[in-house]
Order: C-alpha cells, then sequence, then structure tokens
DNA sequence: AGTATTATTGCAAATAATTCGCAATAAATC
DNA sequence: GATTTATTGCGAATTATTTGCAATAATACT
C-alpha cells in the first residue's frame, strides 16, 4: 500500500484506475468521481498519483497530449499500448516482447511510428 | 522544407537542433540562440516545431519531465533512447530493432523500465 | 471511548509548458 | 521598388501540474 493510511481519497482513485480499461488521466479520475457523490480535490489524486507511482502501483503513459495517463500495474500485465494519432484511441498491445516488433504490423492498426524508451540508471549514477 | 519561406529563424532553429547530441526543449532552443546574438521569440520557436514535427523532419521525443524534447531526423538514424532516471542523461540506443530487448540489458546502462508505444491509425480512422 | 499525533486533504494561489490573437515585419513574387 | 501574405514578436490566455498552509481524519495510545 502507498502511504501509511488507508483513506477513501485512495480508495476512489484505485476505484477509478480499475474500472478503466484504459489508462486515464488525473483529470478523468476527478470527472469519474466527480459523479460518485464522493467528490476529490484535484490536487489530492495528483499527490496520489504521484506517490503511487513511486510504490510502482502504477505506470505512467506518454502519448505526446500533453498530459499523463496512469494505469494500474497488475500481475503479469505487462504490456505496451497503441494510441490512434487520430481519434486518441488506446487498445493494449501485449505480446512476446522479443517479436514484438514482427507481430506489430500483422494487427488490425496501421502502424506509424513507434517509440521504444528505456528508464533506469547511467554509469554514473548506479 | 517547412512553410514556404526559409526565415533566418527557421536557419537557427535547424542549427541548434544540429549542434546538439541529445534531444532537446523548446526553452534549450531558445536559450541556446539567446547568447548568438540572433533572439527568437519562444512562441516562434513553438511553431516551427510544429510545423517541422508535421513535415516530419524532427522527432518528439517524451520522458515524463513535463516537457518536449525535439531532435532531427536524419537518413538511417532511428534509435531509441536511454533516459537516466537521476541525472536525466540522454543517450542514443541504436541497433537492431529484433534484438533490442536482448542487447539492451549487455549495455553499461542499469535498465528499470522501458516504454513501447505505437502511434498510426486504429481501424476506425484509416 | 476519548485523546494525541501527524499523514492526508481541500483550497487557493503559484508554476511551467505551450498556445493564441493580432499588429508589425520581412521573404518571395512581380 | 512595390505588393502579397507567411512569419514573427509580444503579451495575454490556457492547461497541466505543483505547492503552502490550515483544517481534517486515520491510526496509535491511554
Ligand atoms: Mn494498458
Ligand atoms: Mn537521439
Ligand atoms: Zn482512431
Ligand atoms: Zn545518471
Amino acid at each position: 500500500m502507498i502511504g501509511q493510511r488507508y483513506t477513501k481519497t485512495r480508495k476512489n482513485i484505485f476505484k477509478a484506475l480499475s474500472n478503466s480499461k484504459k489508462p486515464i488521466t488525473a483529470q478523468e479520475i476527478f470527472n469519474s468521481l466527480k459523479n460518485n457523490d464522493e467528490k476529490i480535490n484535484l490536487a489530492s489524486i495528483y499527490r496520489n498519483l504521484d506517490l503511487m507511482e513511486k510504490s510502482d502501483l502504477i505506470s505512467v503513459i506518454l502519448f505526446g497530449e500533453g498530459k499523463k495517463r496512469f494505469e494500474l500495474k497488475e500481475e503479469n500485465s505487462h504490456h505496451h499500448h497503441f494510441f490512434c494519432e487520430n481519434c486518441g484511441d488506446i487498445e493494449d498491445i501485449k505480446m512476446n516482447e522479443d517479436k514484438i516488433l514482427a507481430n506489430i504490423k500483422k494487427t488490425k492498426f496501421l502502424i506509424k511510428e513507434h517509440k521504444l524508451e528505456f528508464f533506469g540508471l547511467c554509469p554514473d549514477c548506479q
């Protein structure tokens, strides 16, 4: 668990992330709870998302939209995404990593570009 | 060439991108020219970067820093990047795509995570 | 159960990146 | 050199995200 206290806010953010089939933004989490009677402040959502990322409970997904998207990390759920440049549709791409580049071309998506970025520690920082 | 006029501003943005060995931000382009006597307005830099991206002359690189990075696309220069989570160091990762995931582990970098995102058109949008 | 401790929240204001409107400027054309 | 209009500079607006601080509530402790 993140932090030290299991608050209503955290339960609700988890719920919002669980309910979504695609990575969602902080604002979308906010909107989904706005209806749900339990209203959470947007700043608190950001603070919790930060903590959840640091605790490795969620992944941050970037599509260059000018905002971050978040999704829960679950067991054996490692995957990538397809982002439609036209409508913003997001689809999970889950397959053998070694074959991923070969296989992606067989899908129903028209692939125009892909970005693979690595994160970690450089020699100086290890 | 982008747009229709070959302006001093465009020459200078190209020059700044060429001179950099790593993807740079709009602000970094601005700073590099601020010294260089020829001062360009930041908004013009953004406008030109947009055009250059649409003309496929540059790539936009995202590391989740909250800002975009740009680099020139050159012939046979397709590659990915390594981003140090600690110091922000950026290194090019250029290798056979099929073997990329196997090979990345042999480098001097400590890989903690990687993101591979696809861009293109979904079935509805093709 | 009541009290104390302090992590967490709400709220409003601050930042930072990026975008936009519009009049002034300058590259290309005539 | 005059004309046309793409491009620029400037300032203001927008949007995502962050931050300070006092109020609140989750847990620990009588
Ligand atoms: Mn996903
Ligand atoms: Mn590069
Ligand atoms: Zn689409
Ligand atoms: Zn480093």
